[in-house]
DNA sequence: TCGGACACGATTGTCCGACAATTAAGTGAA
DNA sequence: TTCACTTAATTGTCGGACAATCGTGTCCGA
């Protein structure tokens, strides 16, 4: 029998999980989704983890339509597999799929490097090594949730740069992948939070020359770490 | 009072609508995606139209919950623009997103190139030549829907040439973009399916010459000139 | 005449319960 | 063990239902 993932009041903390935003409306299907997408990145939900429709409404107390709204929508950012008849799973990632997936995430600054204005304003350069110093602080095992946010937030600012905001969304409605493959990574160690920090840094100089391409190969080299 | 855009028989021909596939099961859902998908790409349903699901329901003969479904899927994949409460509504593209949309996938696809097994063995060639040459016989007006097809095709063989899985999947999940950056472009008459097909040819050549770098130059090009 | 408060209808977000179809699992026989 | 079969679990889809919200048109007062 599987361990219950979603076992403590559901309702309660949902409501107010990532509500204090401006005003935008979250829907419930928001809340539930959102609430999943964390459980698979944190890896409570482990790969390959069977998920269960009518269980997680259970568990969250939420009716079986608003989970399957929730799964669809993270099947479309590609964490949950669907498989018509069959049930929707937690999407397992080899090490040549992440490797891969830091390749799409390249492709895509690199092309927004060239239209970026380059170098950042003072404004952006100190924002961005803002979030890099913040990483420096952080306590690994335990605050992957933190370092991943940081982590979107310092690409997302680099892209955000610029105004094409076809590529930031195209960006975006990858996003969640990033955020998967952080998490093994950081499992095995291979980064510290300082390493992390030091490597962002790096791309802040990169940028910093007015150099595209410069730039272009510091991504590269970004995710190839990875 | 607006038009009615699935006025015709639903069911009966949703189940056939490109079913064809080998065995792969389609749901419901998937139909009526399709369907409306389609309506979107040939500009039956035009930009800014709202989608009322109830309306829709009822057109295709299927429950709300169903075409709640693939709204939401459509949604997912930037077709349609969700703002909760209010409603859903046909995406509109500017000029300026099209020619974006267009750098994503050059970015992509330029991404792959790299790891391409350049040039193409002579089977590859073949069929990517044979796909170019079958888009100089359309009638364009009236196969847009064929020349997507094609298009897709193409660049699809073209990417399948190697195997990260993960650029084809990230190009697919953004594939209906491609879609429908393609219709206002035939309609402003930009290309004749002629002009098309030479245009495919020359990217065929580029690969040939086992030249990563001209490929992707060759790539850029392509999409620029949309 | 114009701006704003109000009421109304349309639409969405969410829930429930139901049922056939399909899948996965377990069982027994060869 | 392996295959076929029965059974239980789960999905795909449906219909209806209701409150909350949105958009809009109406009426009133300045």
């Amino acid at each position: 029998m599987e361990s219950k993932a979603f076992s403590e009041q559901a309702k309660t903390t949902l409501a107010r999980t990532l509500a204090p935003r401006v005003a935008e409306r979250t829907t419930l299907v928001d809340q539930v989704a959102n609430r999943i997408r964390r459980e698979i990145i944190l890896g409570t939900l482990d790969p390959g983890r069977h998920l269960v429709e009518k269980r997680l409404a259970e568990d969250l107390s939420v009716s079986r339509g608003t989970v399957r709204e929730a799964l669809t929508r993270l099947a479309s950012t590609g964490l949950v597999e669907f498989s018509p008849g069959s049930g929707n799973r937690v999407r397992y990632f080899s090490d040549s799929d992440i490797a891969e997936i830091g390749e799409v995430f390249a492709a895509l600054e690199g092309r927004a490097a060239l239209h970026a204005v380059l170098p950042p304003s003072p404004a952006a350069e100190k924002e961005l090594r803002d979030i890099a110093e913040q990483m420096r602080g952080l306590r690994l095992p335990d605050d992957v949730e933190e370092l991943m946010r940081l982590d979107r937030e310092f690409h997302g600012t680099l892209m955000n740069q610029q105004p094409k905001t076809k590529l930031v969304e195209a960006w975006q409605s990858l996003e969640s992948l990033l955020a998967v493959m952080m998490v093994p990574i950081m499992r095995r160690g291979v980064g510290t939070s300082d390493s992390q920090a030091d490597r962002h840094l790096l791309l802040v100089d990169a940028a910093m020359t007015g150099e595209p391409e410069l730039l272009i190969k510091g991504l590269e080299q970004h995710y190839y770490q990875m």
